[in-house]
DNA sequence: GGGTAATCGAGACGGTACGTCACGTCTTTTT
DNA sequence: AAAAAGACGTGACGTACCGTCTCGATTACCC
């Protein structure tokens, strides 16, 4: 095992910048937010931020999704309604963190262009509630990917054109509902 | 009835900017797409586009679903199944035209921060295809507003990490068995 | 002998426009003035005023040495002292006039570019206070046009690089009695 | 002794700048002389200039009158005369330089709206021959601004109104003898 | 313990596009 | 033909960020 020569990165500036990414998202929103003004919120530099990131989209979707977050717990009973009511309220309960929620459009926008981040983006989702939402459904008599698409475009469009409010027990219970009879045999 | 003082705008404009925006997004994207570009394919001038649009979002999403586009036809049967059909299949061929395909990830960073470019969107989808489809479900044993959530949810996601061969019959089919199942009583 | 066809130009807003400029010019000075600025305070548009002048300049020049203000007038008493001290003061007189000042450094800038401003200014002020000084000074032994040279470029330069007050009586006796010693033979 | 941190500036630029734009000034005058155009000659950008002079009038001044030219020598004979007559030289040398003469109508209209401008070029030229002349005035039986003032004052209105060839010999002769008349006691 | 090498803060670099402003002209209806 | 109104093409403005680079100064490992 070899260590890398010269002077080692210093982690504390990858937790301060992941954190000042993070404020800055919900303050100003994905446009507005600059690399310059991350790095002033994390007290370092530009270059010490794009030795890490090699973009800026490359930073948000970790800021916005961190892996190492309180992994979403989705309880499983066994019964198939409760199950995808759980994996409903996961999937809202990530996608609409305030952070999430003011990354997401922006990096729908550049993963359009960025294949690189696409594929980033996808893999740190699997690793997430989504993975977990497919081993769950895989004994259920439809397609799982199908399924997943639909609760996650369904879960997406409420998230950009309903308030943050309305995305309460009401609207888990109307979409788990829906799907759940669009699954049965 | 009386006339609005002043030179009058030139309308060929109108259609040269839209048209000129239309090709642009396609050849270029949404990021790349510059107004200066767009006045020189349209052959007039930034100010005089900024006179119409108050940005390169609002002058986009009016170029990617043009109001006086063929309406799309959703022919109406009177039976739920091919009915609902014909709408998802309207809904795919809406937003998966090359020009709305390369505007949409666009647009939806935008008007997360543009409330007015949220209300233009809105107003322009409900004149369409999802405005028709409201009144067709106003039969149904279910919510409209959370079928079209579905229905337009489920096809953007697929729309963003599909390919566009893959939104094929096939996919419409599924789709529409889910969702159909989803509304029965 | 005819009349001009068509409808007659309005003599109210050739007044209305110097007046709008000289107040103009005062308030923001040369470089901010703007011909539709100028057309707004006159209640008229920029066309009606391009009809008249052919640029700001020319219309900045007519409105800082109108031709039909009371004409500086010199006294002559025949002395050469008391007539010059006379001339020092109407010079001062007009190009410290707050319009005048204002409008001056813009017009040098100007008429570096165009000749035919050039002329234009030579002509008004050989019509003024400069005319009476050549003709005054015709009888003095030396040449009148290096008196003149003399007297303006000095009063220029004071005017540019001191403050409007120190101008005063002092300055005039120090500036004249420079130029009569200089004159005498 | 210290260093500024971060990347020094790069010196060559700042000359690159300074020579297009003496180039310039002669070629399109002042008041078509953009920045543009000066960054495009000095193969650099216009943000390299910004961050360098605050204004095309402040980079303007430096390039019409450097402070590192040879400096205009001032020969001292001891006798007024003599010394006067190089005085009065030297400042024609100096203003009526082609690339001053270009520049002098301009920056005269800017400085009458930017203090920052006027004392800028008021330290400029007090460093260089007026600030010679003022040495060597010191002890001639009057104020020596005011002999400045009419020097400078006529060299520059004969320079405004007269051709380039009409600053002669002769010229040079006809003023100094004016001055030196005005100076005797 | 000196050399090597990548890091750090700092800030200038070349570059691109921005959205605005004023210009002077033109087109319309009305007078 | 002039008036008021306002859009037109043109061209420059000064600014903002981009992502990279050049500094001098650290901070580690390696020999």
């Amino acid at each position: 095992m070899t260590t890398a020569p010269g002077r080692p990165r210093d982690r504390r500036i990858d937790r301060a910048v992941l954190a000042a990414t993070a404020e800055l998202l919900v303050e100003v929103g994905y446009a507005d937010l600059t690399i310059a003004a991350v790095a002033e919120r994390a007290r370092t530099t530009k270059p010490a931020i794009y030795r890490r990131w090699r973009s800026k989209a490359h930073l948000v979707h970790e800021a916005a999704f961190p892996t190492d977050a309180e992994r979403v717990q989705v309880p499983s009973t066994g019964a198939l309604d409760t199950d995808l009511r759980a994996m409903v309220r996961a999937c809202v309960d990530v996608f609409a963190h305030p952070v999430a929620r003011a990354a997401v459009p922006g990096l729908i926008a550049e993963f359009a262009a960025d294949p690189t981040l696409h594929a980033a983006l996808v893999e740190r989702l699997a690793d997430g509630p989504l993975g977990t939402a497919r081993e769950r459904l895989a004994g259920a008599p439809v397609d799982p990917g199908s399924v997943i698409e639909a609760m996650a475009g369904t879960t997406l469009l409420a998230l950009l054109f309903r308030g943050d409010g309305e995305l309460d027990d009401d609207w888990i219970d109307t979409t788990t509902t829906l799907l759940l009879k669009g699954i049965a045999p």
